[in-house]
DNA sequence: CACTTGACCTGTCCGC
DNA sequence: TGCGGACAGGTCAAGT
């Protein structure tokens, strides 16, 4: 997914976009995950509420509504939400109910790589929507609509009391936001030590030690501080621990600067790509130059069951 | 317990 | 060109 930067650039779009909109329908199609069990709450609490605030807590979206419930969404790994204010297809909506109405046809295999170009950063990366992936359609009264995609059906949509979100299991359970100033190796150090037994990486991907770190992240910032993902985490002293944070805020910083990381699918609230693939010093540059050691290729193993990219002479076990 | 692996899904890419 | 298998940014549940 989408990880915290792309979460955060997500947000920043939509608080931009969307606040002071009212929701005047849903259309939920094939997200099985999306809306459990509430749907007199969706109608009650949903339809023709106004938009208040979108916050983000690790990588979770929190949309405040007008009637004191939130939307709480999760992009997992192919999850994307965009706004678009298009009124011309407005009619083809109105007075529908069966989402599968709105699902445009397959278009015919062809990527959105070839339907626009080289893929460009910053490029749209959005064709025509609703498309296949289209989970979920959020109607405004003003014409404009926030589409949900989810290639894999990972990610979600849900409704609960503002007040209730805080209690979610996921909420309680998750760690610090790292990007806070009051978050530093103090706390960062014991929290990681919780998981002495495993692998540094593997402790930095668990969203108990700290919110918001997935894979782009975790291999970033290990090479930053030159620490072997595969290190067991009673090896890795308090000074490299120490470093570790300082490079997790740094590439988050960089990629939120960036418009966080594509990949393959992750675009922002307009349907725009990011960039910070272009910064990335191993993630996914397999076979090229250490930016440290030009002479030396960056490898890619396994490591905590992940894709793992080091340099091998700045990374040693 | 603590840790690791498989499952959830669809699409793409790579080797045969 | 076609097909099978591996793999993809996250998180749980199940297994060891």
């Amino acid at each position: 997914m989408p990880e915290l930067p792309e979460v955060e650039t997500v947000r920043r779009g939509l608080d931009a976009l969307i606040v002071g909109r009212i929701v005047k329908s849903v259309a939920v199609h094939d997200s099985p995950k999306s809306f459990p069990n509430v749907q007199a709450d969706v109608d009650a609490f949903l339809i023709g509420a106004e938009i208040i605030a979108v916050r983000r807590r690790a990588k979770v979206l929190l949309i405040d509504l007008s009637t004191s419930y939130t939307l709480v969404i999760h992009l997992k790994m192919t999850g994307q939400l965009v706004w678009i204010a298009d009124t011309s297809r407005k009619a083809s909506f109105r007075g529908r109910s069966d989402a599968s109405e709105l699902i445009s046809p397959a278009s015919g295999g062809v990527s959105p790589s070839e339907r626009f170009g080289a893929g460009h950063p910053n490029d749209s990366l959005i064709g025509e929507l609703p498309d296949r992936s289209t989970r979920v359609v959020l109607e405004f009264q003003d014409g404009s609509y926030l589409y949900f995609n989810d290639q894999r059906k990972f990610g979600w949509v849900k409704l609960y009391p503002t007040l209730e979100v805080p209690n979610i299991d996921f909420m309680q359970k998750v760690g610090p936001e790292p990007l806070e100033d009051i978050f530093t190796s103090k706390e960062f150090i014991p929290r990681v030590r919780r998981r002495n037994g495993t692998t540094i990486k593997a402790a930095i991907l668990d969203q108990t030690v700290v919110a918001g770190v997935g894979n782009i992240y975790a291999d970033e910032s290990l090479w930053g501080a030159q620490i072997h993902p595969a290190t067991r985490v009673k090896n890795v002293s308090d000074a490299d621990l120490t470093t570790l944070l300082k490079e997790i805020k740094y590439v988050m910083n960089l990629s939120i600067e960036k418009g966080g990381s594509t990949d393959r699918n992750y675009v922002n609230a307009e349907g725009k790509r990011g960039s910070y693939t272009d910064f990335a010093r191993v993630f996914r540059r397999e076979g090229q130059a250490c930016p440290r050691h030009p002479e030396v290729m960056i490898e890619k193993l396994r490591v905590a069951g992940r894709g793992t990219h080091i340099c091998p002479v700045c990374q040693v076990l």
